[in-house]
DNA sequence: CAAGATTGATGCTTCAATCTTC
DNA sequence: GAAGATTGAAGCATCAATCTTG
């Protein structure tokens, strides 16, 4: 394929990976915007939305699963913590590992946040069929699945 | 709907906004991994990708398009701009505006990027059919009209 | 006064280096 | 020496305030 080609092929509003980014930057942008008031941020979400379903995560699991980078958490986690949301405790079988989970108020603040989630997941996806949301879970875990692969 | 059922309904590993985010966060990773030895990161590909369209953009259109927040862009251009990449000037029918536009520098950065940008993109669709990714183009402009439409 | 863009202060993120435990 | 996590320094993003033109 020559760059020629490959120019006409990149046209930008037809395009995935483009479309998706500010799909997705959109409806994070609402929900944090709904958030604010609630004093928390996206981040915040990301943390409890994951942990709300493995309480006690790694650190490394959090990073993978809350996509937050690694690097990031340590400090996030800290603020987190001085808030009240999570605590953070070592793993006893794995000294080098730390474990966090959720606190009452973390749980609390989660349960405020969860409507809002939906809501805006129910606004993108308004008059989607249930059969097209569910193709379009199939396709995104395939992509997922090939990303992983490379 | 009962707060319980909602806790129900989000199954994260089902969500497509999670799904979306970490599929998007994992492309944007790797495109970024690429553009650095290129001493560029996955801004100027944004700004760039939208200029090579749209050349002479304002602020604000390169803000929408470029999904970069509006107050984000005076300082990114201004490394642009350092950087040899863009030129501004400003608008002779409105004074306000200020309008964006690509150097040759700027072009052929742009040239190289975009294989990497095209190769991430089909190895994330690898193996989805035509007529798939075209049911996923229309899936994602819904959404993003549904979303604008809020 | 509204729209377009920039800037100052602050806070967050990021890279690389570091520390600890396995 | 590798894996898990944290931290110091630097760069970047963000909010609110500001400047300019319509």
């Amino acid at each position: 394929m020559t760059l020629r080609q490959l120019w006409d092929d990149y046209v930008l509003d037809a395009s995935v990976p483009y479309l998706m980014n500010r799909v997705v930057a959109r409806m994070n942008r609402e929900l944090e915007a709904r958030l604010k008031p609630l004093g928390a941020t996206f981040q915040h979400w990301r943390i409890l939305a994951v942990l709300a379903r493995d309480d006690g995560s790694s650190i490394t699991h959090l990073a993978r699963y809350a996509v937050v980078p690694h690097s990031s958490l340590s400090r996030l986690l800290s603020r987190m913590e001085a808030e009240g949301l999570v605590r953070r405790d070592g793993d006893e079988q794995d000294g080098r590992s730390v474990t966090v989970w959720v606190t009452p108020a973390g749980t609390a603040l989660y349960r405020r946040m969860l409507p809002m989630a939906i809501d805006i997941r129910e606004r993108a996806l308004q008059g989607v069929a249930t059969d097209e949301r569910e193709a379009l879970h199939r396709l995104l875990d395939r992509m997922m699945d090939n990303l992983q692969a490379g």
